[in-house]
DNA sequence: CACCCTAGAGTGAACGTTCACATAGTGCGA
DNA sequence: TCGCACTATGTGAACGTTCACTCTAGGGTG
């Protein structure tokens, strides 16, 4: 196998200017748009970038004018469909507006989510949005705040300086999710958390137990937390169902973990909806294929995406938000066959 | 809402350097490991770049070096979770080795697709992995040839000069599918393909259609064509159901197709698998929560995934083979409940 | 003691752009 | 004819790094 040395070098702006016989900074004014360029002398310099087949260094102009026209995405998960439709439809929004999207992981390891964020800052981008999950609000506070560029936090309904945060109203999923159940009768609603992510589980567990506490007037419902996946929903729900035979609804924190519920009520013979209730949250796709068909919170990911995207540009424009700022969405109840 | 200028200025090399009292040239010596450094001078480095957070500007550096530790990545849909998998494999690699993968969704509109993999170049990419859907082999040789860089192509196993191929086995798959399929009884057995991706439909599709030809001797199994999602896939076996009634067996292009034909059979009062078997491809995680759960053709997105990276990383090491890499994969059948 | 070698540090240039400013050319009115 | 305004283009510096080279002081060697 013979392999090329990567010498190729593509062509600079200085190639076009020689070739079209004109300075740099004439080529850069056709590339910019400038105004002040004959026609003449721009239809030369066109000709020479086709020609070449020259594209600009973008990082190099980032060099320059302090902005890369590339933000910086982090999530926990890619492959949770959450975030991953989020991520894309980011991704969208970015490209429609010449933007580019720098997508990572975020680690806890990394100085508890911080250090990604940090590194992502490296790369220049002109804006983070991520979900927080482990974080906690005053390392994204501190992050925020010397960031020096706009921060959009996605899931988390908290109020942090200098953060936009873009989320899905957790009292209204609850409260749509547990009168909807109480009114078909449920009383003994068992609950599906995730383990992973305490602020968010924070934010929909206490919407969640509010709702329950007040509407059934269980004082403590029962709860079973793992990782937010199907085979782990699976185990809990077991768990769940085993230990609070009387079950009528299950809750779990999202579609994911409600399928598993749902897996493990065949498990055990019980039948959904009759025995047993089951709801998700996230509304993918993929709730329309289990039997029954999954009830579901539908949160518009895409929706939120175009905001915090926006969020990110207007930021970008305009400066952040000293106090910060909360958008919150409001959810909706898909009802389909398993509630 | 007062709004805070982005004015932060985050400390370069020299702010550094003034703090350390030495020069730039020694606190990026303290930043690569140089080993001329004194050990007394290096601390110092060390505690101003803490005291004043101080991270090097990756693009700078990029600009010099001329490399960025960067990859692009490129595909049509990101919410495929086929390639949603695999993207999330590339940056998990990317990620141990300090690598970041700038993501963006492959654009027919942008010059057939190749517009969207030469502007990964212009953000300084080292490589460029991508699958290639609608685009044209002869486009993707073009690219490669002039890119400079290495360049992956997953899911097509054609060999293309300059491009390493990460695809599956697709003769094998077919058969592993029509094997058993015939094996269990069945001899009408119709496809369900993506009408978008010409080239990679081509191989699945001959794959598919030799295989039951071969073994079935029907002359030209039915087909019907849409887009890769549930609702599409329970469209187009509705029409090819309605069309062909005599139907056994209907193998998806990927599990989504798969999961839209288990609806169809539902809707039509088809039973599966007794009326009508149902295969997919992927091995995507939602297979099992179908009723019946999904028989599927397992492609190791992780793998494959984590093969493409290598084959980006040794590409710049090694530099890029000239006469192009195949490298197949070897499908595996999870038999499930629905064939 | 003269010599060379080496560890440690510094200097100027370069990477590929854009910005701010300077300069040449042109047309037009006084 | 001169000056003025305006258009078209060019020049040097800067962005934040690293590279290739130079310089200095000290130590070992013959």
């Amino acid at each position: 196998m013979k392999r090329r040395p990567n010498g190729i070098t593509r062509p600079t702006i200085i190639d076009v200017a020689n070739i079209a016989n004109v300075s740099r900074q004439t080529v850069s004014r056709v590339l910019l748009d400038h105004p002040r360029v004959a026609p003449a002398t721009r239809r030369r310099v066109e000709e020479a970038i086709e020609n070449l087949g020259y594209r600009p260094n973008r990082m190099a102009r980032a060099l320059v004018t302090r902005t890369s026209l590339t933000f910086g995405f982090a999530a926990v998960d890619m492959q949770d469909l959450h975030f991953g439709d989020t991520c894309a439809g980011m991704q969208e929004e970015a490209r429609e507006r010449g933007y580019y999207l720098v997508v990572t992981r975020l680690e806890f390891e990394d100085d508890r989510g911080v250090g990604t964020l940090e590194t992502l800052l490296t790369l220049g981008v002109d804006g983070v949005a991520f979900f927080p999950s482990f974080m906690e609000n005053a390392d994204i506070e501190t992050f925020a705040a010397t960031s020096g560029c706009p921060v959009v936090m996605i899931g988390r309904g908290a109020k942090i300086p200098y953060v936009v945060s873009v989320a899905l109203d957790e009292t209204a999923a609850a409260n749509l999710i547990v009168d909807h159940l109480v009114q078909s009768g449920r009383r003994q609603i068992g609950v599906l958390m995730n383990e992973m992510f305490p602020e968010v589980v924070h934010e929909r567990f206490v919407a969640l137990q509010r709702a329950i506490v007040d509407r059934t007037g269980v004082a403590r419902p029962p709860v079973e937390a793992d990782h937010p996946r199907i085979k782990h929903g699976r185990k809990a729900a077991t768990t769940l169902l085993r230990r609070h035979p009387d079950l009528d609804a299950i809750v779990g924190f999202n579609d994911t973990m409600a399928m598993g519920a749902l897996l493990a009520c065949q498990d055990l013979g019980r039948r959904v909806p009759e025995d047993v209730a089951i709801v998700g949250y996230d509304g993918i796709s993929f709730g329309v294929v289990t039997s029954p068909p999954l009830t579901t919170i539908v949160q518009d990911s895409i929706g939120m995406a175009d905001a915090a995207f926006r969020a990110l540009l207007s930021g970008v424009r305009d400066g952040v938000p000293v106090e910060g700022e909360v958008m919150l969405w409001q959810p909706e109840l898909l009802i389909r066959g398993s509630a």
